[in-house]
DNA sequence: GTTCCCATGTAACCCGTTACATGATTTT
DNA sequence: AAAATCATGTAACGGGTTACATGGGAAC
């Protein structure tokens, strides 16, 4: 059988699914704006799985010659490509999840460092995840009145990298206080 | 000059500071007790790490023969090797963090699911989340008094995966509200 | 006329993983 | 006698990255 395919697959599979007859560079451009937040891919392997996904016979590419444009490719999901995406759905099983930190590496060996160097630290980090904050305080008023379901869903998820960034901003100031001024 | 090391090299040679003496074995329990939340990182590599640590010099192991234990190699940060990870503490430039969901994943494709499945998926996300959270408490808990300026940051650090993971079943509250009943 | 956008790739690299090997000692 | 613990690795693989190549049309 097939080895199992990185999930990297089924995040290409979704947004072709969803929008037919986007190509390569569109589907970059929709990942950055959405479900880059919580399944970042480069440019490179977008283009890889989705050769992946037209090998497997999962996504067709028609090319579209233009008069003013670069010709594209217009990609689609095939019935075997929906239900090989369907039955990827189902399986709930694992739902994995990977976190990496340098921030916490950092804080982590902080009795390496001077107490000025851990608020500075502490600081930088407040002032990373107030930006995050606002960007995604945008992107969900942006789609409050969002119609689509599609664009509801993005709504939701940029929802949860709020509250996550939000509970982060007070543990900063939780941990503040417990360390005493510096 | 060196191409930039990976952070995990760090990741390794900041335990080896901390606990002088520790065989590679002892680092990887430690490892998977404390760091390995924000920064999880497989035997096989954390080994590759000491032996990389050892060639630069940052690191020495000295072969510890035992009655009736194995053999095994007691790491020690050398001078310039404390010295290399004070430098990198020094560099706040760029906290890199990622995050990876195949929940969102599956979340954000939930136009393609019946009400009922997605109600199962936001179920099986908050057993995952729940059960995540009692882990940290117990060790937020267990490290409540700590003594060593390293617990009472195993427990801070143990702290900011706590709040998240209570902020993001805060959310799956507010999502089920928003979609009603399945 | 240079720079930006559209569009699709190739090449090189390596971090990190899983599976497996080995062997002694201690516990069940 | 079997299983778990201590201890250190090798081998194979692949996911994912950055950097670069190419080439036409549009915009400034």
């Amino acid at each position: 059988m097939v080895s199992e395919l990185p999930e990297t697959t089924y995040a290409v599979l979704g947004p072709v699914d969803k929008l037919p007859g986007s190509s390569g560079y569109e589907l970059v451009a929709a990942a950055d704006g959405s479900f880059a937040h919580f399944w970042p891919i480069s440019q490179t392997l977008l283009y890889k799985e989705l050769n992946r996904l037209a090998e497997l016979g999962w996504v067709v590419a028609s090319r579209v010659e233009r008069a003013r444009s670069p010709t594209k490719s217009a990609n689609r999901s095939t019935p075997s490509g929906r239900e090989a995406l369907a039955g990827w759905l189902a399986t709930t099983s694992q739902h994995t999840e990977s976190f990496r930190s340098s921030f916490l590496l950092r804080f982590f060996l902080a009795h390496l460092m001077s107490a000025r160097h851990l608020h500075a630290l502490l600081g930088d980090y407040r002032r990373s995840l107030v930006e995050r904050r606002d960007d995604l305080t945008a992107i969900v008023a942006g789609l409050e009145k969002a119609s689509t379901p599609m664009a509801r869903m993005g709504r939701l998820s940029a929802l949860h990298g709020l509250r996550t960034v939000e509970a982060r901003l007070q543990w900063i100031s939780e941990v503040e206080s417990a360390l005493g001024p510096g």
